[in-house]
DNA sequence: TCTTTTCCTATTATACCGCAAGGTAAATAG
DNA sequence: CTATTTACCTTGCGGTATAATAGGAAAAGA
């Protein structure tokens, strides 16, 4: 449900709060200090620019940081950035579409499971992560 | 992380669950009630009978039948025993075997995680989807 | 103009998911 | 004893997603 691409946008998120002080954090450095490879995370990292999760600068003395203060991001928004819709089995993605969805003796199960999982992933910020608050 | 594994194994045994009377259910009705593909379910059901969830009677008369009553057919372990561990994200499985877990910001999050999932899945049972009354 | 860094466009290897085909073994009916 | 019915077993296969790698172009500062 969760790959690699959530955990390492959370982790590099964590990264970037923890190290930029005014300024930018380059790429190379989350990379190396998060062990990942910095080409997977470039993918990872295009997505959250393109979403306003994090700005970036080129040039010398570029890189990342944050576009917020990290208790304004929801884990549960950054999961769905990097990962896509996190539903937990397939039949409850894109909103409807599954033609027995009136008489399914299992469809409310899984929206309840989603509920939780989205109640749980939506009480914590990055701020709880970067401060170990969290659960 | 729930896959159609898992889902049809608990359609499955709600329609065997309905369908034995005193005696076993062919996988053939089944699956044409379900719409699934038998030759699929001939996989899943394998599993289940493997793990004791079914009762396999081979011939004329034969099929499949519920190895003990309904109220004693956690949800969770239905879907463990067709997807294997339903753990959200891979570092969690296997019991432990990532080295930086001790240090790790997001682990605790996604223990927590496993919990929540864990402890809704775990309190219906079979009979709650065969009457309904779940969630 | 040179270096740093983001940004962009492929390509690849691997694994799993969902399913199909074809046969063997056991149990009952006639 | 034979035929039918059903579970059980082995094998293969196309599609898709994951987790990367490769090779550059564009911008910004020194």
């Amino acid at each position: 449900m969760i790959s690699t691409k959530g955990r390492y946008a959370l982790r590099l998120l964590i990264d970037v709060g923890e190290h930029q002080g005014m300024g930018y954090v380059p790429l190379r450095e989350s990379a190396r200090r998060q062990e990942i490879s910095e080409k997977y995370l470039e993918i990872i990292v295009k997505l959250l620019v393109k979403e306003g999760l994090l700005v970036g600068l080129r040039g010398k003395g570029g890189g990342y940081r944050l576009s917020k203060s990290p208790e304004e991001y929801r884990i549960k928004t950054v999961l769905e950035t990097a990962d896509g819709p996190l539903a937990p089995v397939a039949c409850l993605e894109g909103g409807q579409d599954c033609p027995q969805k009136l008489e399914c003796r299992t469809r409310p199960l899984w929206e309840g499971l989603d509920r939780v999982i989205a109640q749980y992933l939506d009480q914590f910020t990055l701020a709880d992560l970067i401060e170990r608050t969290a659960p």
